[in-house]
RNA sequence: GGCGCCGUACCCAAGUGGUAAGGGGAGGUCUGCAAAACCUUUAUGCGGCGGUUCGAAUCCGCCCGGCGCCUCCA
């Protein structure tokens, strides 16, 4: 599997995550229902040039001259940037993240393959792939080359035989930064063909699953498809998925709009983990309004699921007779589970992944039996074993599938955490005593000062549990 | 101009031929209070009007409203 991978020129925002979320899933289900997969998602540093029509600057380049510093440095920091977003958002990285200008020879010999079966040509140093000698161009995104409106936005390129037909290879002007030898002489690679490069070097020249946004369908996709199945002959892509776009108060969300919301931004005020379970809670293929109401809501709904999956942790571990954890269950085999009371719940939640990851009809499916746990724990009695196979179930589709729950509760093993649970511990003692002479204002002045410093408290009947403001 | 998507309760959002998931919000129960949890609630109704069908939110047509692509964008 093969996904269109960032232009690394600025800091990732709402709209990568929701993409590279989105293909997370799709590979995390994947991986989960048995397949064998190889995820290859390349890391652009080269060739995205600011303007339409092959001109303009490199988005790259730009930036560097901007900010006074190396391309590579640019590209450097924003690849870090971006993979550090990504690790916040619970994303399993790439098997692959093969960088643009690492496979120059690659894209090179591509363009020199094209050039021979005569679907491409050189003019003045720069290389153009002739679309009306590609009879399928278009096939993806159901356009055709005569309808649409060469020259209307731009002025036509005079070394193009044909307005629509896009460069492969461009002419390195004078102090041009990036720029490689070539056949055709210093110049860089055109932004679409280091993908079918690096997907065919890495996943062969046809391969199962590619995917991307919406908005690369036209003309990125459509021109790969191109490239490659004209150099090779053969089919490129099996199956093509795309995921739909952020909008921000309904209108699309773009730089020209100056609406695009930054992840490190939106960080500060909602958990990594809150964004990944808005995303996941509208389908991939649903456009999804980013609104702080709603990202609001989905922060309560969240944590709710969390503390059904901490309290069955926290009940399963004290029948297990030992301290702390949340750990989950041992891993069961289906075939036992299905045996129980919640198989209907598993089956709901596969059914609903199996239907094109439906992941909101299987988020829906987790608050169900939320519900049902909850109320079981509250009248009493639940046997260990369904405690646990509640417990499996929301760590193999919670955590495993949907990626939505954290690691952890915070208080896990090292040292300091273990100091500071009993100093915690202490301080609810304390509390309790006075609590029994009912000195209210001093144990709301314990409560709130907890809170203050992220500790939330929770009177149960049976004493004071205590928890992490997330 | 061409291609395409969407319109589901106060808000977000699944469902795409068999009789409206889930979350938020609101009201209630419990509690010293708070929190958590549970319960209840809100669409004979899915933008409007027709049509097909035993049956339509789901299919078809027209209309209204919103948006996207065709130009760099995830």
């Amino acid at each position: 599997m093969y996904v269109c991978g960032p232009t690394v020129y600025g800091h990732s925002h709402v709209g990568h995550a929701k993409s590279y979320v989105s293909f997370d899933l799709i590979v995390r289900y994947l991986r989960y229902s048995g397949c064998k997969v190889l995820y290859v998602q390349n890391i652009t540093d080269v060739g995205h040039l600011t303007d339409d029509a092959d001109e303009g600057e490199d988005k790259i380049e730009q930036r560097s001259k901007i900010d006074r510093l190396h391309p590579m440095q640019i590209a450097e920091t924003y690849t870090r940037s971006y993979f550090e977003d990504m690790d916040a958002l619970n994303v399993v990285r790439p098997d692959i993240s093969p960088r643009a200008t690492g496979h120059i020879i690659e894209q090179i010999e591509l363009i020199k393959r094209l050039i021979e079966r005569g679907f491409a040509y050189a003019v003045n140093g720069s290389v153009y792939f002739e679309v009306s000698r590609d009879k399928e161009y278009g096939k993806l995104s159901g356009r055709r080359t005569e309808e649409l409106e060469p020259g209307t936005r731009v002025a036509p390129n005079p070394e193009k035989r044909h307005q629509n037909d896009f460069a492969l290879w461009k002419r390195a002007g004078a102090g041009h930064l990036m720029q490689w030898p070539s056949p055709w002489g210093l110049g860089f690679p055109g932004w679409h063909v280091e993908c079918s490069a690096m997907s065919m070097k890495y996943l062969g020249e046809t391969f199962d699953i590619h995917g991307g946004g919406l908005d690369n369908q036209f003309p990125h996709h459509e021109s790969e498809i191109a490239q490659s199945e004209c150099a090779t002959g053969k089919p490129f892509v099996k199956y093509w998925v795309h995921n739909n776009l952020v909008t921000v108060g309904n209108q699309k969300m773009g730089k020209s709009l100056g609406n695009v919301i930054i992840l490190k931004d939106a960080f500060k005020s909602y958990s990594p983990l809150v964004v990944r379970f808005f995303i996941l809670q509208s389908h991939y293929r649903s456009t999804l309004d980013f609104t702080t109401a709603a990202l609001d809501g989905a922060a309560k709904g969240w944590e709710k699921l969390v503390n059904t999956v901490r309290n069955v942790g926290t009940e399963l571990s004290k029948r297990n007779g030992h301290g702390d954890g949340a750990q989950p269950a041992p891993r069961q085999e289906p075939e036992t589970l299905s045996e129980s009371g919640l198989a209907k719940f598993r089956k709901k939640f596969l059914e609903a992944m199996d239907d094109d990851f439906n992941a909101p009809q299987a988020i829906a499916g987790l608050f169900d039996l939320s519900r049902e746990m909850n109320n079981a724990m509250s009248q009493g009695a639940v046997p260990t074993e369904t405690l646990r196979e509640a417990a499996q179930l929301f760590s193999e589709f919670g955590g495993t599938i949907l990626g939505i729950l954290p690691r952890d509760d915070g208080r896990a093993a090292s040292g300091n955490a273990s100091l500071e649970a009993e100093l915690i511990q202490l301080i609810i003692d304390l509390r309790r005593a006075a609590r029994e002479e009912k000195l209210w204002s001093l144990s709301d002045k314990i409560r709130d000062g907890l809170s203050k410093l992220g500790i939330v408290l929770e009177d149960k009947k049976d004493g004071t549990v205590w928890k992490r403001a997330d």
